[in-house]
DNA sequence: TTGAAAGCGATACCAC
DNA sequence: GTGGTATCGCTTTCAA
């Protein structure tokens, strides 16, 4: 059997309670005592405080989970979530907590148990907007979380950074509407739950379940209401997922039409480097060249030459754990917006006269 | 206070055991009953087992740790470490387990203690070599762990999921040698301990204290012995970090010189491209285009035409979790070497007539 | 300074 | 099918 700190208390001849100190409380104890209590421990091969049982006493883990919607390996595989990632990695480190990544399931049934078993004191919640239910299981064990995003349903305590997604996506539509461009594409991803790739009917975009989708929408049109484009004159693209790939094919079936868009505005970046790539393939069958946007700007947009909206990644991840691990004190200072900044690159230009 | 199992055990009017029981054996009770117990415990918002007692009785965490020598945030910011831990995160998202990030103290002194104080069943050690001091301390926890490469002191029940570096090497170091080249640079990170960028004196591969870069030299010197090629003859350049930024600073020292090498062979598709940079910025100063090789076929390799050694990130990082969750029966199966293929691009190319 | 005692919240064996 | 009881390994008053 592994030895315990009884163990080494016997060896020493000291109660538990002196082992204990010695590693929690050094100066509960003389030197010499410690010294030599530490000593026996070497030699019994003692590994220290056994960490489930010490946080089951303190009543503190010590690290946080964060929370992904979708499988734990795309977390990695989304250059957005990346830096994220490495953001809450930083301010982790720092505090000296661990970071616990937390798949959710996808079967509703399997969330609640998830959350239930992650030994941490509290959650980073990186997710799409149906995390609803996740977000139930977090409150219900009573545990404190910071979400990238504001909710409707948040209270005055909740905590969130995110950015402003309506005026972000405003101003790099504003962008495209001023190069001229008035037959315009949307896309985005699951625009609704369960979708085909292509184009879709859409109401208007308040009809966007997920959040951050319906505030880039609500921008995006804002933005072409503006200079005299209708919704309804608006052709909106559903990706299947946030791949590239899967904004390839969700322009694809758009462009085989006879009056295709000039221009295409994704809710990612990742899915405008698949629509730039269904351009490329499309190549000399189309008549104009399309101008793409994208959003978040990640590191292939630069060498993309694609034009999108920044918002400061690894900061928001930063700030979603020091947020967790050192509320503020004026519940105010626990909603912040990033700044976001429009970075026109090549993949714009002006619209093609009709 | 937050309820606890007995809160609900008393509001029903059982016994603890038979709570516990309605949520982890449910086969133990009848369902009408079970049913009421979960009732209860839903009004009185008992959030379930509290996953750190539960941890304790049991003596199992569910998290496997994934250990990194450098700063947490390095390991979101290294593509081939991301693909690493997509991998793991697959395997132990399947075996319904989370993934625990160790970061690894730059004080000796503290890794000890970062290890000591992480919940988990065991690690994955993705490191790079110097790992010494956390291998003791996983070993003195006397948990189990996985290697990404065999180690010299490796024991015959150690697991490791690796490639073989010095054959891989030497497969991309034939294909310049057969290009001609005779004058090369090798590019690897802190080749030495506390070297400084660029040229370094080094007396053979051997002395790489890190063993991935041994084994990489090892087999880049093996190919141009083969060709008539001697150590000496070799120029090692030291990058003092894995980035870009410094393959660039490490290569820029070695091209002011006059008779600078035709080819660069790096340890990593990362310094490689960072080689690429400095080649780039260099430019017309140089009488003939240079060959640069990298290692590991990160996605950039492709965009940028590295020619580079392909060794599967993803696969590492589910065997090496594989072998953690499920010890193999026979210890032998424990030691796995993944192979790897030199994927020939447009960044080699013939030497120049000298 | 040191130690005795009381849990932290849950599980699992073994009777009933 | 259900409950008693003994832990799991440690921390922390509080008294000596």
């Amino acid at each position: 059997m592994k030895p315990t700190l009884q163990d080494v208390a016997d060896a020493v001849g000291v109660s538990r309670s002196t082992v204990s100190n010695a590693y929690s409380r050094p100066d509960q104890l003389s030197a010499a005592l410690r010294a030599r209590i530490l000593d026996a421990a070497g030699r019994l091969g003692y590994p220290g405080p056994n960490p489930t049982a010490r946080s089951l006493r303190r009543g503190v883990v010590g690290a946080v989970g964060v929370l992904f919607t979708s499988r734990l390996s795309y977390a990695f595989t989304d250059p957005f979530a990346v830096r994220f990632l490495a953001g809450v990695g930083e301010a982790v480190e720092r505090h000296g907590s661990n970071l616990l990544l937390v798949p959710l399931p996808a079967e509703r049934a399997r969330v609640r148990a998830a959350i239930d078993n992650a030994a941490v004191d509290g959650f980073c919640v990186y997710c799409a907007g149906d995390e609803d239910w996740a977000l139930n299981a977090i409150r219900a064990r009573g545990l404190p979380y910071v979400t990238t995003a504001p909710r409707a349903d948040a209270g005055p305590t909740d905590r969130y950074v995110g950015i402003d997604e309506r005026a972000a996506a405003r101003s790099i539509a504003d962008h495209v509407a001023a190069l001229g461009h008035r037959r315009v594409a949307l896309l985005g991803e699951s625009v609704l739950p369960q979708a085909a790739a292509g184009p879709l009917r859409l109401a208007g975009p308040a009809d966007a379940p997920h959040p951050t989708t319906r505030g880039r929408l609500t921008g995006f049109a804002e933005a072409f209401a503006a200079v005299g484009v209708e919704w309804s004159a608006v052709t909106v693209l559903n990706a299947t997922d946030n791949s590239r790939a899967a904004g390839a094919a969700a322009l694809s079936a758009a462009l085989a039409g006879d009056r295709p868009p000039t221009a295409v505005l994704a809710c990612s970046d990742v899915l405008a480097l698949g629509a730039l790539d269904a351009l490329a393939r499309a190549g000399e069958r189309l008549a104009h060249p399309v101008s793409v946007t994208g959003f978040d700007d990640i590191a292939e947009a630069a060498s993309a030459g694609l034009t999108t909206v920044r918002q400061p990644a690894e900061e928001k991840g930063r700030l979603a754990a020091a947020l967790l691990l050192e509320p503020p004190a004026d519940p105010a200072d626990g909603h912040v917006l990033l700044p976001t900044d429009l970075v026109v690159r090549t993949s714009t230009g002006p619209a093609p006269r009709s």
